[in-house]
Order: structure tokens, then sequence, then C-alpha cells
DNA sequence: CTGAAAGCGCTTACAG
DNA sequence: CTGAAAGCGCTTACAG
């Protein structure tokens, strides 16, 4: 009549006494640790085998007084964007959910704009050893350098917003670049017709290494392709991120060609905004990226007719949280978690979390 | 030097030391259990305050080798729809998570058109002693019976996609029907010209007692009023939910109007496609809600524009971490939440997650 | 290579 | 009204 086989609980101390063994050895062959020999070590694990044994995580995390100490290598908040505020709180969240579980987030911060920054954060993570890291690889070489070193040390690591492919992650959870470029051109082949002009507008320093919005331009102009539009493309690429470029360009381009519909392939959709805003045009459907303070305020008042949006915050949390159950709960995790592809309007991101 | 005001953390034992009691005394204290002086337990309750004592969740679940039952009183997955296995699923995922931690869930199934399996699962609840409950409430007068004999008991409980207000529940989770009803408005407005008539359809065998279609329909009223617009809204409910009835209703009201797009308040928006594609009419878009696979069916091959969604799953999820969060954690729960309103069309739903 | 024992921070009878 | 002690299922020195 014993019923150890569906659900009666075993433990290290039932284990111990089929095996004939201490609980000793038993916690040694549970962990992996050296020091017992082949044959117990087989013997106890075919018991573990047959009873199904689950360790009790309340247990082990109480009596190992052990504390997990993982590092989230993301950019800081600059006054040019908010967006990382969203990751961070994502993983301030998590951080609040497993404390009592006794894991600890170190956070450290780079300046997107400066590469050095991430390669002096990445080595003062290396110092402090921890026991798992999230990241966000916007500096391709750098980042790989730095999650091999990670390697080595048998330190998982975790990539959020963009991906760094066939480096052994534990995950990627973030977007998937071309499929929302896609979407993005499936709205505003409901903003326009057959044969309206479209104009693209690419805005950043360094859009020929950023591979996120080349990306997302791929995907919208496959979108055109795959559907048989007859829509012409326009494209532009903004390599000055202040408002008076930005201006200046658009001017340009709207004299030249009768667009009738604008895609901007990230956040700075608001400075488009803007210009459409002071120069009073208000035929041009506009779609854009990411909900940030300023997108949401030219959505409201109408300017920008659709943001698309990866929820950044769940982003930052379920990247803390994988390490979390791979680390404490030995779960597999999956190895890649596309964002889904939230479509914002003027009637709906007072319910959207970021 | 001590430093017991940031960090240290301080336990049941220093507590009780401090105080010149016993810890079970202290322990009695912390859970308002009697048989305590007045005086012993003012003097503990200002030390727990003073050290800013946070319980050891671990040890506690531990040490408690209780059991927290929790109930999920939600229709049965139908061959009507599946809608309900979302949030079953979602049920499941949070069980998953956190049967480490001690808690068991019970799924009590009734009948969606049958108040009577409802009243019966209920008390069948109410037998099995548990200690929190997650509800569909969408037997008015019924779940209002037994949330009343759940508060008696002093058992909390949410309620889950659809809200019944003013009922001490401990939070609500689900969708704002009546903005949800507005965001399709504005989808809709996207697809039609400014003097188009639009169609709204109801389809429900009791339309008049099901506040869900209702609230809908009424938020989308309201949309075309707020802004103005010129559009004819012709309506029809349709009360025989097989799909002949819905056929014969839609070629009537479709040979009397010139309609030019049509909103369906609920999931049944697969009928209204189905037909469109019968009779092979390609120019009237159409709207509907919910993430089921005919549905989606419908969506990839063009018929559906776009569906609404509110995430199910996570409903189910949310309902049962609140009654842990709550129970558990201590933690204080929001009394609303109300999910994102999602958009989901042909280029997206690949990555939505129900 | 192995085991006995203490301890993690609580809760739970039991005794007074 | 209060306390001493055992125990929850693990891990961690320490001893051999």
């Amino acid at each position: 009549m014993k019923k150890n086989k569906d659900k009666e609980l075993v433990g290290v101390k039932e284990i111990a006494r089929r095996a004939n063994v201490s609980i000793a050895t038993v916690d040694r062959v549970i962990h992996n640790r050296t020091g017992v020999s082949v044959k117990t070590k087989d013997k106890i694990n075919a018991i573990i085998e047959e009873l199904n044994y689950q360790p009790n995580i309340l247990a082990r995390r109480l009596a190992s007084k052990k504390i997990l100490q993982f590092a989230a290598l993301i950019p800081a908040v600059s006054e040019e964007t908010d967006y990382w505020e969203a990751p961070l709180n994502g993983i301030i969240q998590a951080e609040a959910e497993i404390k009592p579980y006794g894991i600890n987030i170190e956070k450290y911060f780079f300046d997107q704009n400066d590469r050095s920054s991430f390669v002096k954060q990445a080595e003062t993570v290396l110092e402090n050893n921890v026991q798992g890291v999230l990241l966000a690889p916007m500096f391709i070489e750098e980042s790989k350098a730095f999650v091999e070193a990670c390697q080595q040390r048998q330190i998982p690591y975790v990539f959020i917003n963009s991906d760094i492919p066939n480096q052994n992650s534990l995950c990627y959870i973030g977007p998937h670049l071309y499929r929302s470029g896609y979407l993005g051109a499936h709205l505003v082949s409901f903003l326009v017709n057959s044969n309206d002009k479209v104009l693209v507008v690419n805005i950043s320093k360094e859009i020929d290494t950023e591979h996120h919005v080349l990306r997302k331009e791929e995907g919208f102009r496959a979108y055109f392709a795959d559907n048989k539009k007859n829509n012409e493309i326009i494209k532009t690429d903004i390599r000055e991120t202040d408002y008076l470029s930005v201006k200046r360009n658009l001017i340009a381009v709207l004299k030249d060609h009768h667009i009738k519909a604008i895609f901007v392939t990230n956040s700075r959709v608001s400075f488009v905004a803007h210009y459409l805003q002071e120069a009073n045009i208000k035929d041009i459907p506009l779609v854009g990226f990411d909900f940030l303070k300023e997108n949401i305020g030219y959505l409201k008042s109408g300017v920008i007719d659709f943001l698309i949006c990866q929820k950044p915050q769940e982003q930052g949390y379920r990247g803390i949280m994988a390490l979390y159950n791979f680390l404490v709960h030995d779960s597999v995790v999956d190895k890649i978690y596309f964002m889904p592809i939230d479509i914002i309007t003027k009637e709906n991101y007072e319910f959207y979390r970021n």
C-alpha cells in the first residue's frame, strides 16, 4: 500500500534510507559534487530516478544561505530617450518578486553612444562574481567578447531587446524586427490608397551598423512586395538626431515628393510628429515605434496614427525570470521568445502595459 | 555598530529575545492568534514595527505543512467555443509555478448555458473548504449569492473576464468592455469612408442579459458620436447561434442596406466571416473579437481584418497569482486590473500570446 | 569516499 | 497566558 510512486513526496532522507547511505552522500550526488564512489553514485541516481525525486526548493534555499547574484547590463536612461526605463522597471519588478527567494540583482548601466562604457561595465560584472547575466547586446563585437568570458566562467546569460544569433545565450527575449516592420507596412496600407507614395524615415546616428532599423525597413518593403502593392516607397536616412536636422530633411523630401504616409523605423517618430504639427500638415498619416511619453502625446492628439510596441518592460522581467527559472528551478527555457508585436492607437494606449 | 535597521535580517528569535518572551509567543502575535496578554502583544508589535520585520516566506511555508487550496470556477470548454481553454491554461500555468510553494488548485467547470450547473458547482466549492476562489461571474444573481457565502467564510475571491461591481471581490481582472467596443469603432473607421454605412452584429442566445455585448455596442456607437462621424450605424441582433440563422439574418440585412463594414461584438465573428466567404463578398471589411482558431483562420485568409483580444490566458494566470500574493505574501492587490485591448491582424497574430 | 550533527527561520503540538 | 522542544527538507562544515 505504499504509494511513493504517485504523490507521496520523497526526500533525501528516504533516498538515503533506500540506498543505505547518509543524506550527506545523497546531497553530494544530487549536486554532482566529487567524492562519491561511482558505485554509490549510480545506486543513488537510480533511486532518484525511480522515485522521481523532486527537491524541495523552499528547504534548499532556506538551508543554503547562499545568495545568487545576477547582473543586468543595459543602457542608462538618457535625456535622449527614456526607452530603457521600461526594461529596467521590468528587472526591478522581477527583483522584488524573487528577492524573497534569495536573488540579488546588480544593475550596470552603460552609455548607448559609447562602446567603451559598455566594455568597462562588462569588466566590472566579471570582477563581481555573478551567477547570471542579462544584457542588451547593442555593441556586437564587444558583446561577443563579453559573453565568451561568461561562457568560460560557466555563467549563463540572456539577451534582451536585440539578439546575436549563435552565441550560446540561455535565451533571447525581444522583438522580431523584420516582422515588426512588416506589420508597420500592413498598418500603413490601411491608411493609404493603392498608388500613394509612402515615405520611410530612418533616424539614427549610426544607421549603417544599427541592424535594428535596417531590419525593420527590410520587413516594411517586403510587405509591399509580397502583397504586390504599387505604392512607391521613398526613403530618407537622417543621421543627425536633433530636431532641426530632422526638420530640414523632411522639408526637402516632402517638397520633392507627394507623400501620403510616413513610417518611422524607431522611437524617434516624435520628431517627425513634431514637424508635421508645426507645419500644420494634417493629411499625412504617421506610424512609428515605442510607447514613449512624447509619442503617446502625439498619438493622443492624432498626429501619430499607430505605434508599434514590444513590451520592453516585460522583456526585462522575462529575462531575469529566465535566469531564475534556469538556475533555481532547473527549468528548461525557450531559446527564443519573440515578444508580441503590439499595435497602439489613441483608443487603447491607456490600457497598455509597456 | 549593530545595523539591524537597514539590511541585517531579523527573525522571530531576535524579536523574542528583545521582548523577553519565547518565539512561540512572537508567533502568536504575528498571526494574530488568541492567548496573548494585551501588554506582551503590544510590546511585541512595537518591536516588529521598529525592526521592520519581514517574515521569511520560505521558512514559513516549509514549517507549516499546510497546503492552500484554491478553487477555479469557470465555464467548461464546449464544442460551441474553446474560448475558456485560454483562461484554464493560464490557471494551469500559475498552478505549476506556485505548486512548489504549497498551493493546490481545484477546477470546477460549469455549463455556460445552464445556470443550475453553476449553482451546483458553487456549492461543491463551499463544501470543499478552500482558502481562495477565482470565478467568472457570468450569472449575476447566482454569483452574488455565491460570493456572499464566500465572504461569510472569509474566503477571498477574484473575478475574471467580467465584473460585478461593488461585491467586495479581492479584485477584478479582465476587459473594459465599453472601451474595447470604442476601439473596435476606431478600427472600423480606418476601413470605411465618411458616409459609409456600418453594421453592428450581436450574436448571442441571451443578448438582453448579456451585458458583455451590449456594453461593447455602446462603446462602438459612442466612438462615432464622439468623433462626429456621419456613418449610419445599422444593427442586427441574432438570437439563434447556429450558422444558418446567422446567414439568413445577414442576407436580409445586406439586401436592405448598402453595408460597407461589419463589426461583430463577440467571438462569433467567424460565422459572419464564413458567410462572407461563402457568398464571395470581398469588399466588406470585418472586425470582431477573440483569438480563436476559426477566427485566426479567417484573419489569415483576409476575411477578417482585425480581431480585438484581451489575453484570456493571462486573466486566468493573474487571477490565481492575485490570490497567491494576497494569501501568501500579504501583498495588496489592485482592485481592478483592466487587460490591455490588443489588436490582432494577419501580420502579428503569430506572435500573440493569448 | 562517507557520515553524524547542527542549523536555516519558521510552525506546531504539548505541557504547564 | 506562556515556553521548551521537535520538526519541515534541505545544506554545510567537520571529522574520520
